[in-house]
Formats: structure tokens, C-alpha cells, sequence
DNA sequence: CGAACGCTTGACATTTGTCAAACGGCGTGG
DNA sequence: CCACGCCGTTTGACAAATGTCAAGCGTTCG
């Protein structure tokens, strides 16, 4: 299955030269291909045809780093281009004025973000790296043009807005009509699907963020996350210390999460 | 500003002969245009140049009555058309397996719904009707052609898509994040905000759903909402009788609404 | 090696949910 | 047109879930 050395691996940038890059906004941009990538068919290329991919390779221009911590996107900024995630974890959220935010989602490799900006031409969400982690910029002027000439495309930019909508949807649910309890089993269990399918343990991986952003992601405190995870553990649900978990009764965890199989798509 | 008659008034469907219908899926269908639609700026015409509304006016090939307490669409069905909403009220859910059902939006004139069922090419909501309604029936087939012809349309129906992951982000940080008032208050405002959108009064309007299908959609059971009525009324920042709601002071229901300013969009 | 940060756990407070009863408006049928 | 019954709403008393505050521990990173 999984062993240490791959959790570590999981999804750590690329080896590369790191260049320095500012306190904030961070990193060097240099070109990329969709057509060599490993995420092809969980990114915008899905379903295209090979002949139309070199269109998309132009479509991509270029990558960026963004070290854990930095910011990629702040809520506010001018919306210009989406971002492919190919390496590396990243957290969403929106922030109330006093303060207050709210985890909207976790991002990793083969997702595509900052879309929900296209209504009002601003971002709406804060994006952060939780891990280094690597993004493909796409100019969005671009993506418009190219879509109008590849259907696949098109129809593919679709599925992941409409896919987006209805995770959202399934994060409504848990918010709205689940316990602090199910929500933690579904969070796991999604977590453990989208691992899944990007070749990964679905029974043993770290979480990327802390106890406080799993907690406003359900919408609960950091100390009811704690002892919910504690609880888990004393039914041999799942083994965790720290970032590190295992999840040992998969169909416990399941009727745990109740209703929900586990969160919904992404 | 408005009167007792155009409240009733607000979103009953146009005059004309009411067919029958089964007892579940409504309505018998005729041909709408956009071009001559009141709606035109909210909806999916937005921005299209004149020349090209004849392309719309192909695009959207019927009307459908739905009835109050009808289903227009339940969730699972294969997904093949969005629908533009012309006139009335409907709420959308989804249902975890255990029955717990979770309001997800409330639709009136000029919003589209259905478009979360293009990534699985299935429908993942319910839409009930909550007062009778009309909707426009867009072949979604179709509007892909037309889209990929006319950027306008291109980009307002990605608007519109990116419009509601917006809106959903809104309602995960009022579910996630605030207390019951809070989201009471925001919901109220938010109501308000878009019937003034529809030229409707922003002070008094006829709730169309239950305080437990408002509980639904704010996370809340509907004694809660029930009492934090009460409570608003108690300290004069509304009047409320059944469903119609005064707002009395819109300042004061803004702060109790907290950081957030009246949930987001729609 | 030390400080800062994240995590756990306990005691207690508060919010919200649950269960129950009663009211009232609205629509239906007599 | 009126009476009855149903459904939605209100309100109360109580229970349960989750949040708050506080202390202490372990890890990790500089």
C-alpha cells in the first residue's frame, strides 16, 4: 500500500531549484506542458482529444511556486487567471469582517481554483499554500478562447464549475444537518477518496492542516475536532497521533459519517 | 414603495389557461422568447447584443408550469436541460439516505437553476415549487452550441455558474460561522436585497416557505427560527405575522447579521 | 536547546435541540 | 356561509451537544 517515505513524498513540490521569492506572493514562473503532466485526466485536459492538446499546452503558460504559508490568491484581488494545482495542498477560505473565517475547502493536485472569481472579475476566497506546493496559471482570457473552439474543453470547464457546486452543495449538508461526529467521519472519508484517486493510500496519510482549520472547515472549534478524533480512536475507528492518521474500519467510519457516503466529489 | 396588492402579486405566474396536469411533474409547454422576457437583464440574456437575441430566443424552446407543492426536478433524474426561472418561487434540496433533507437555495424570477447537474449528467437537487411557477426550458445541448457562437452568452452563463459557488460560500460561512440570530438576520437581508433586485420592496415581503424549510436552509430547527422571530419582533427590528415580514429597522438587523452583509449574491 | 505552536483534556457555560401543548389561520366540505 | 379539521406556528420546560476557558504537554523548528 503505503509506506512513510511515500506519506512524506505524497505531495511535495517537484524536485527543482527553489528560488527566492518575496514574504508574501511568492515564486518564479517558468513554462509548462498539460500534455506531459501526471494530472492530465483530473485537470482542465480531461477528455481532449490528443491532437487538440497542444492547444491547451499553450493555454498553460506558465507555473509558480508557492511556498507553505504564502498566499496565492487573497480575496479582493483582480480575477485574471485560474490556477491548476499540481503539486502540493492548499486551503481556501472567506473572512467575515470581524475577523471570522470559514474554510470553504482543501485543494490538491490535479484541482483547479479560483474560478468563483469570474462573476465579479475579484477573487472571493483567500487561497494558501498549507505545503509547498506548484500551480499552472491559466490566463482565463485564453481559456475562453481556446473552450469556444474545443467543446472538449468546454465542456470539461463546465464539469469542474459544476462539480465545484456540487461539493459545495455536500458541504452544506454536513454543515446544516450533520453532528459534530458525522462531520468528522465524512471529512476523513473524503479525504481518503481524493487520495484515492490520485494513487495514494486511501487508509493512511497526514493531514496537511491543523486541528483549527479541519475544525472551521466543519464548522466547529479545535477542541471538539481533538476529542472527536480522541473518541475515534478509543473505538478503534481510526489510529491518529498528530498529522499522521489511519483509518482502521473503514465501514464504521462510513455509518459514523451517517446519511453521507463520505462527502461529495473533489 | 409597495402595497398589500403587489406583494400578492410579486412572483404569481402570468395570466393564461391553466392545463392539467399529473400530480407530480407539471405543465404543459408553449414557446417563450427571451427577447420579450422582463427578466432579460437578469437572466441569461444579459449583455447579449441585440443581433444575437434571436440566437437566444432559438435557445430557450418552451415554457413549463409548475404547480405549488410540484417537483420540476428530483434529484437523480438524467440531466438535459437548465431552467430559467420566469415567475413564482422554488426551493432547492438535497436528501441524505437517512431523510434528512438540506434547503439549499431559494430561486425566484430570473435565476437558472439545474446547472450542478452537468458534471455527473445527473441532477443532484430536488426543485419543488413553493408557489406556481414558470420556467423556461433550455436544452442544455443547445446552449453549448450557442455559447461556443456568442461569448456574451459564453460569459454570462459562466457568471451565473461562478454566481452560485459565490452564493454557496456565502451560506457555508453563515452555517459554519454564525450564531442562529446572525443568520437569521442575514437571511432576511438577503431576501430583501433580491427583491429589491426585482424592483419589489426591500422592507416588506410574503415569505414564501415554512419557518421549517427556513430552519433547513439556516441549519436550524424551526422552534429556533420561530423564536428568533419573536425575538426580532421584540426588539422592534421586524413585524412579522405568518409569512409577512416587515423590516422594521435595517440598520440595526445588518449589525445583529454580524460580519457579513446580508449573505452573498442571487 | 529553547521557545512557539499545536494538540489534548478537564470543568463549566451557553446555545440550540427536543418534546409537548396549545393556538390560529386557512381551506374544505357540509 | 359557517363549522370543522389540518397544518403551520408559537411558547414553555427541559435535555443534550457543543463552545469557552484554562492548564499542561509534546513536537517541531529556528
Amino acid at each position: 500500500m503505503l509506506n512513510a517515505e511515500m506519506l512524506r513524498e505524497t505531495t511535495a513540490p517537484l524536485a527543482g531549484s527553489m528560488e527566492r521569492c518575496g514574504p508574501e506572493r511568492a515564486g518564479q514562473a517558468w513554462r509548462a506542458q498539460c500534455s506531459a503532466c501526471s494530472m492530465q485526466n483530473l485537470c482542465l485536459p480531461r477528455g481532449i482529444q490528443p491532437g487538440d492538446l497542444k492547444l491547451i499546452d499553450e493555454l498553460v503558460y506558465t507555473q509558480r511556486r508557492v511556498k507553505r504559508g504564502q498566499t496565492l490568491i487573497e480575496a479582493g484581488d483582480p480575477f485574471r487567471n485560474l490556477y491548476g494545482l499540481r503539486s502540493g495542498f492548499l486551503k481556501s477560505f472567506v473572512s467575515a469582517e470581524d475577523g471570522r473565517e470559514q474554510v470553504i475547502g482543501f485543494h490538491m493536485a490535479g484541482d483547479i481554483v479560483g474560478f468563483e472569481g469570474i462573476d465579479s472579475d475579484r477573487h472571493s476566497r483567500t487561497l494558501t499554500a498549507l505545503e509547498d506546493s506548484e500551480v499552472c496559471i491559466v490566463l482565463f482570457h485564453n481559456l475562453e478562447r481556446t473552450a469556444a473552439r474545443v467543446p472538449a474543453l468546454q465542456r470539461q470547464f463546465y464539469r469542474m464549475m459544476s462539480r465545484e457546486i456540487v461539493r459545495e452543495q455536500g458541504l452544506m449538508m454536513l454543515l446544516g444537518a450533520m453532528s459534530a461526529e458525522e462531520r468528522m467521519a465524512a471529512f476523513l472519508l473524503n479525504l481518503s477518496r481524493r487520495f484515492a484517486a490520485r494513487g495514494f493510500s486511501q487508509h493512511e496519510f497526514n493531514l496537511r492542516m491543523t486541528r483549527e482549520e479541519i475544525g472551521s472547515y466543519l464548522g466547529l472549534t479545535l477542541e471538539t475536532v481533538s476529542r472527536g478524533f480522541s473518541r475515534f480512536q478509543e473505538r478503534g475507528l481510526i489510529d491518529i497521533k498528530q498529522r499522521r492518521v489511519k483509518l482502521l474500519d473503514m465501514n464504521l467510519l462510513e455509518r459514523t459519517a451517517g446519511g453521507r457516503k463520505g462527502d461529495t466529489a473533489n
